[in-house]
DNA sequence: GCTGATGCGTC
DNA sequence: GTCCGACGACGCATCAGC
DNA sequence: GTCGGAC
């Protein structure tokens, strides 16, 4: 009898019963054999010896049955058992309830707060719950192992079939009673899909085969795989393109992340490469023949129930009687019609269940019959999701909204591969031979842009964001398709890595939870609440919403240290006494384990890319893949993220993501060569501080509690920094660094309630418009050369207008007095010269702003992408309009520009927003814009309208009230009449 | 019949 | 660079328990 | 999806 031991030779325990089929060798092995197996290698870390482990494993299997132990090795990749429908918490109760405990005894607490490490029952082994029940059942099971191999996978056979719970309590009750306690520990590994052996997919199917992995990437069926090389020492010579098969699942090519446009461009090489949208949708592959479709997610899970509904009638449409067979790889999206734009990512699946509705109630009106169906669409009637507000939050109700399939990719045509020729020619066989062209915004082969530089790129991501799409793809037109690849070929860029600083939201720490795994014990993941803020201005916050919960993006090392600060904190969260001053959605939805003071607590810096409504946080905002960035010593508790500002974050960045910026670089600056080297220096930072100061290693972000007060220059005032200016070497750190070495208090939001001095950013950049759009008179934005020049001058320099980026009128009007707002007065000795020159360089600067080659949306490709695709963003509000602005003297004539008027900076304006700004009056013009505040001007303007053609005259409320509406507003309220009046 | 808990799969 | 594990959000399905 | 960490 041959082992399946690696190391021992002889020893091998024989099951005392075979099973009908005594003759497989996987009936005549004890499972404790592989447990033993599995033993070994999770106890291994070095990857050579693991490999000599898994290779003596397959080397000693006494038969060509592999799929008997591949299945216990990869339990995630075995799709012949069904789900088993039971994660811990269901298998604590299953088996409290087996082993009779009461339910207050050591054991049952173990088993139910297994991820808890203090209290009843808590053991060193809190976090593992195979580790916690195998302490629980040592004492409660007999010692001798007498199952199978076979015996325990039919017996998972059972498991995975049985649905009521009383069937599956049976099962695992008599494998209780024939297994050992460490066999229970790996069946219960199995059931988890969570070996804990640190070795996975591809290295155990690498050792069982080398050309393995491949298979099961163009089959997913690791039964398949098994069979395929029952015969190990065999190389098939057949490629994996001939592998492809119709109606099974390929896994799908991915692309891998590339933060840096330099790094595309040098991935790309000398090939010629495509730019296309990164859909914020659903990967679905197709598979299509004259008399069956079937669908496919990115996993390989078949979907064709789901999504049929909403597919079949587009594919039918779409493609022509000449094909005959297909696989197409794509994105199912959701079109919003009404608002003619993407719908947010999570509509998907309500759209398409109503689809689904739909059709099995048409299909029973035209007689077809199907009891199966009427069952299913009962059960979907009987549903809480066909009713109720619940489900489809993120949309209007009223709105109409679509499924739509966008094609990016051809596998298979009529029957023939075409996964190794390469990108260019799939494309081509794609438009040429399937077309798909039959119904825009339902289906339609994605459109690209073919890339020549890295200004493309630019153009491309800024499109994007103007449009909300999540990215894009940048895919080499030379590659061929490898299935499951990510390595090669395909990059995915997101304007988000473009700044490290500009999405962070500080937050309040307000509850925690017990990590599993290698966090096990620790608190490892952190509810954050927004302040709701005290009923008396100025009062001390007392009551927090459940706002996100966090768990990445900080190291053990800090959860340690974190743990050594707050650890007796922390107080167990009971829903009997729960602390008054932290609210939970209603029912208690995401209730933390623990639940900590807030003044004793900690503000986090939290990367948030997305804000999402919500039900399960009382907010009603979450964060869509939230992150720790760091944590605030130095920042005070009561200082954190208030409700009306995460509001107002909402609100700012509906209709845009937030993250959306990036710095354009000069020509022979890698763009983002700054930015890496910031990100190095941090990180050398980082470790500095951590060796000697014993901090939490991402504190170094943020360390202004350790900055020595040097001066005062900025004292007393409150400032927000956007940004830094990688090109010109300024990062945003420092800026922070050396306003609060000057006294001034900073912090990462933005305030509109007047408490704040300013914004301090380098440009008009994505977030700054936001802040201005949604606000234009609250908050005034400076350029940060302004904080270099006091800190280079050693004082306080006035705060002239070429410092200007952004001035609200407020502002504007202290500016036309010749006086400092903020008291210095810089007038003094100015001279009507002085004044003119100031000026002169405000319009050179947002000249320079919106030329091209900086501008954050070039207004003709936004323009031709919005005919493309019928989107209107705020950023097209006067795509429309022509306008000419009363600044001139004369309305021939630019040169006769007056110094100062009301108008100066509606310029900027009207261009961000799509507008065009003509220079003269002329009959170009769609709109003159006159001041409110100048009537006067009224009459030489009239003169100059009669002789040309129709065209409105509005003051510049219109203007105003466009951008707070975001779009183009019906001009008559604020058309001019008589002399000025309206 | 409704609701909460739990699991599963998408991102 | 690659692989792996520990984590986030959602919607929908299902079942237990009231 | 994200991130840190081991190799």
């Amino acid at each position: 009898m041959a082992s399946i031991l690696p190391t021992t030779t002889s020893s091998v325990a024989v099951g005392a019963s075979g099973g009908d089929d005594g003759e497989t060798f996987a009936s005549k092995v004890l499972f404790c054999n592989a447990c033993l197996v599995f033993h070994k290698l999770s106890q291994t870390r070095k990857t050579k010896a693991k490999r000599q482990q898994l290779q003596a494993l397959f080397e000693r299997w006494g038969d060509t049955r592999y799929f008997d132990i591949l299945r216990l090795m990869l339990p995630q990749m075995d799709k012949e058992r069904a789900t088993y429908g039971m994660k811990e918490a269901n298998l604590g109760k299953l088996y409290v309830e087996l082993l009779g405990v009461d339910a207050s005894s050591a054991a049952a607490q173990s088993l139910i707060h297994w991820r808890i490490p203090t209290g009843l029952g808590a053991g060193a082994d809190a976090g593992d719950f195979a580790e916690v029940a195998e302490r629980v059942l040592r004492s409660r099971c007999h010692d001798k192992p007498t199952l199978s191999i076979k015996q325990v996978n039919d017996a998972l056979d059972a498991l995975a079939r049985a649905v009521e719970r009383s069937a599956r309590l049976e099962i695992l009750r008599s494998l209780q009673r024939q297994t050992t306690a460490v066999e229970q520990k790996w069946i219960i590994r199995i059931i988890l899909k969570d070996m804990k052996m640190h070795v996975s997919e591809t290295t155990v199917l690498k050792y069982f085969h080398p050309d393995a992995l491949e298979a099961y990437n163009v089959c997913s069926s690791l039964k398949q795989v098994a069979l395929e090389f029952a015969d190990r020492n065999v190389r098939p010579v057949a490629s994996s393109a001939a592998a492809i098969t119709l109606f099974k699942p390929i896994k799908p090519m991915l692309a891998v992340r590339c933060n840096t446009v330099e790094k595309a461009l040098e991935e790309m090489g000398s090939a010629p490469w495509v730019i296309e949208t990164k859909y914020d949708g659903e990967r679905l592959q197709v598979h299509y023949s004259k008399d069956r479709i079937a669908l496919f997610s990115r996993s390989g899970k078949d979907y064709t129930r789901e999504y049929l509904a909403s597919v079949q009638p587009l594919l039918e449409k779409a493609i022509p009687s000449s094909v005959h067979t297909l696989i197409l790889d794509g994105e199912l999206v959701v079109w919003n019609e009404t608002k003619q734009n993407y719908s947010v990512f999570g509509n998907l699946k309500t759209i398409a269940r109503r689809d689904l509705e739909k059709k099995i109630e048409n299909d029973r009106a035209n007689g077809c019959v199907d009891p199966e169906q009427l069952a299913a669409l009962d059960a979907m009637r009987s549903s809480r999701h066909s009713r109720g507000p619940s489900g489809n939050l993120q949309a209007d109700p009223g709105d109409k909204q679509s499924v739509f399939y966008v094609v990016f990719d051809l596998l298979l045509f009529n029957g023939v591969s075409t996964v190794n020729l390469p990108l260019s020619q799939r494309i081509e066989i794609l438009e040429r031979d399937v077309g798909l062209v039959a119904d825009p915004k339902r289906i339609e082969i994605a459109p690209q842009t073919i890339g020549k530089s890295g200004d493309d790129i630019y153009d491309a991501l800024e499109e994007a964001m103007a449009n909300q799409e999540e990215g894009i793809m940048v895919k080499s037109l030379n590659s061929v398709w490898k299935a499951g690849d990510r390595s090669h070929g395909w990059l995915k860029i997101k304007p988000e890595y473009g700044d490290r600083t500009a999405d962070d939201l500080d937050v309040l720490i307000v509850g925690g939870y017990y990590g599993t795994g290698h966090r096990s014990g620790l608190i490892a993941k952190f509810m954050l609440g927004v302040i709701v803020p005290p009923a008396v201005p100025g009062g001390k916050p007392s009551v927090f919403y459940s706002f996100t919960k966090v768990g990445t993006g900080y190291s053990v090392d800090t959860l340690r240290n974190l743990d050594a600060a707050l650890g007796d904190r922390w107080i167990p969260y009971s829903t009997d006494s729960p602390p008054p001053h932290l609210i939970l959605a209603d029912g208690f939805k995401e209730k933390p384990d623990v639940w900590i003071p807030p003044e004793k607590s900690l503000i986090m810096v939290v990367v948030t890319p997305q804000i999402i409504k919500t039900e399960k946080f009382k907010a009603g905002y979450t964060i869509r893949f939230p992150r720790c960035r760091a944590f605030r010593h130095d920042k005070p508790w009561s200082s954190g993220l208030s409700l009306p500002e995460l509001q107002q974050q909402f609100h700012v960045n509906a209709g845009t993501r937030i993250g959306a910026r990036l710095a354009r670089g000069r020509k022979l600056d890698p763009p983002f060569a700054a930015e890496a080297q910031e990100k190095e220096d941090n990180l050398e930072q980082r470790k500095r501080s951590w060796s000697h100061a014993h901090r939490p290693r991402c504190l170094c972000w943020y360390q202004c509690g350790g900055v020595t007060k040097v001066g005062s220059l900025f004292n007393g005032l409150a400032l927000c920094v956007i940004g830094g200016d990688r090109n010109a070497g300024v990062t945003k750190a420092e800026l922070e660094k050396a306003l609060v070495e000057h006294g001034a208090s900073i912090s990462q939001n933005p305030a509109v309630d007047g408490s704040m001095f300013a914004v301090v950013a380098r440009g008009l950049v994505l977030k700054v418009r936001n802040i201005i759009t949604a606000h234009p008179t609250s908050l005034d934005v400076i350029h940060y050369s302004w904080i270099t020049d006091c800190v280079a001058a050693g004082k306080r320099l006035p705060l002239e207008p070429r410092y200007m980026i952004h001035t609200t009128p407020t502002t504007a009007e202290h500016f036309a007095k010749r006086s400092d707002i903020y008291g210095d007065s810089y007038a003094d000795d100015a001279t009507t010269d002085s004044l003119r020159l100031a000026f002169a360089q405000i319009t050179k600067q947002c000249g320079r702003l919106v030329e091209p080659s900086e501008a954050r949306i070039a207004p003709a490709a936004l323009r031709s992408l919005e005919d493309r695709y019928g989107l209107h963003t705020r950023w097209s509000t006067f795509r429309a309009a022509v306008v000419y602005l009363d600044i001139n003297a004369s309305p021939i004539d630019p040169a006769s520009r007056l110094a100062v008027t009301p108008l100066d900076l509606l310029d900027v304006v009207i261009r961000h927003h799509g507008g065009t700004v003509a220079p003269a009056l002329d009959n170009t013009v769609t709109h003159v814009v006159v001041s409110r505040q100048a009537p006067d001007r009224i009459p030489a303007i009239r003169n100059q309208l009669r002789q040309l053609r129709p065209m409105y005259l509005v003051d510049d409320d219109w203007i105003t009230a466009c951008v707070e509406a975001g779009t183009h507003l019906d001009e008559t309220p604020y058309k001019v009449v008589g002399l000025g009046s309206r």
